[in-house]
DNA sequence: CGGGATATTGAAAATGATTATCACTTCCGA
DNA sequence: TCGGAAGTGATAATCATTTTCAATATCCCG
């Protein structure tokens, strides 16, 4: 099996006037909000008119690279989502409602990257998502009884 | 805003016979490996050749809803990974080659069981992912220097 | 065993986010 | 200033996932 070849990223040193504008508009948002990759189009283009569609994808690679923004893929949410990178906070996902919330709670931080490390590798970054049901889906809908698992072996 | 209605799931008690068959497939991947829907339809048909695209994903949908197995969303990945869902462990991905390696590794799980408890919250999975690079990339080629975080508020 | 509501099914089409392509411009180092 | 590498926007292509729909299957409650 070959891998698609990503070695050697060597990333240019500066960052180019567009990527800096999406930068500069992913870091606009309120913290704890998170955006996908057409609105932030939006507002960028609203900034700068010219702007292609494109750009802000390559834009949002690039600083993910450079570990300035995060990615984040939550389920049932068919886009990507964009926050400006901040270590040390989790999400967390109603699976009810789809409400995102962060929580401010310590990543293990210590124990994976010595774990990583212990394996000759490092550790970039800690992506901490949490499913669940927030209160007042609670308070809507009761837990629904989960089935045992189900064995049926071949 | 209006979110989209997925309150009250409701799961209907019995698991279909697709389901059942999805869920063995996916059973079936040695530990440590993820498989894209298009390789669990791929290999559900080879057991009954009958099958539709669509039942794949809904069987994974309910089979994820149920806590049975886990989707995994990583970067640079366009299409979701599933797993069967084992608690207790972390998934590391190299983000030179692309290679994903699990971690048995403590998830804070109480830290966040009551952080989320105590806003009356329930948690129904944790998902902990690791980017970075593993050994041999690291080899390959050394770290980029990072960028300073390149202000310039409007 | 009916009988009707409900859930599941597969095929095919639709959707929609992301990527690739391409011709052109811009930037930077020498 | 030259040359190549990197960035650009428009457009088209890709491709995973959803939706639709008509046809079955399954379940519940008598």
């Amino acid at each position: 099996m070959t891998l698609p070849d990503r070695s050697t990223p060597d990333l240019p040193k500066r960052l180019p006037a567009n990527y800096q504008l999406v930068y500069d508009v992913v870091r606009a948002q309120a913290p704890g909000l998170h955006a996908p990759a057409g609105d932030i189009f939006t507002r960028a283009k609203a900034l700068k008119p010219s702007l292609g569609y494109s750009t802000i994808y390559r834009a949002l690679d690039r600083l993910c690279q450079m570990g300035l923004v995060l990615e984040l893929h939550l389920p049932g949410m068919n886009a990507a989502l964009y926050e400006q990178a901040r270590p040390g906070h989790a999400h967390f996902v109603c699976r009810a409602c789809g409400r995102i919330e962060d929580v401010d709670c310590d990543v293990p931080s210590d124990a994976i990257h010595s774990f990583v490390r212990g394996r000759d590798g490092v550790v970039e970054e800690i992506i901490l998502t949490v499913h669940g049901r927030c209160t007042s889906c609670r308070l809507a809908a009761p837990e629904p009884a989960a089935l045992p698992a189900a064995d049926s072996p071949s």
